[in-house]
DNA sequence: CAGCATCCTTCAAGATACTG
DNA sequence: CAGTATCTTGAAGGATGCTG
């Protein structure tokens, strides 16, 4: 997979249309981070865990381009730049939820 | 992203988890296809759209290594494989609910 | 701090050909 | 039909260095 750029042309199924604007791993993880509230772009790597920040950048400014995320830059030294969820972005969390409980639910039967 | 390979380690994250097993385009696809009842691979490839075999055999491989499709093969002439989803496969499709019904309203509000 | 620019590596995935 | 086996490529992603 990738798309790493934004939406083209929408899939004719509804379920590839999602895939195209959070279909990859990176992007969940965002969304996972910025559910609780807006948080700094050194928060966010660091909460993710393995991510360059080239990577990071880019995942976030694809989100942005697609109205998931919003950006805002304080003019203060040293920089400060916050991300938060917009509405569009918001009204993913019941995908969220539903990845979140299986996850949970899979760990208690088969997990360690 | 990637995982072809399956389930090591846990993540701690129950969403980690969850894309440790579904984290890739082509095995919510795969899902997706399956949900409505057994496919065999030459309906799978051509339901998908683009796969090539080679790239749908490892996929399938892997979900039936995690344990969320069930392969079986009939000994015919021309061969006859049908895959099918497990009950933990089965499991999967709340997550698949709630990302054909976002992509739903999602089309409805900005798609062409 | 939050990035952009570069270079480099690796692996997923496409294409093609062959087979039980 | 449903694969397997090779070969190749393209893009994702890592590492490093520089800057407003």
């Amino acid at each position: 997979m990738a798309q790493q750029t934004t939406k083209v042309a929408l899939p004719a199924c509804p379920v590839e249309t999602t895939l195209s604007l959070i279909g990859n791993k990176w992007k969940v993880l965002i969304l996972r981070d910025l559910a609780p509230g807006k948080k700094r772009f050194g928060q966010l790597q660091k909460s993710i865990g393995n991510v360059s920040q080239k990577v990071l950048t880019a995942q976030l400014r694809s989100m942005e381009a697609d109205g998931l995320v919003h950006r805002e830059v304080f003019a203060e030294v040293p920089p400060r730049v916050e991300y938060s969820l917009t509405d569009l972005g918001e009204s993913l969390k019941p995908i969220l939820n539903s990845m979140w409980a299986w996850g949970e639910n899979y760990k208690q039967r088969f997990g360690q």
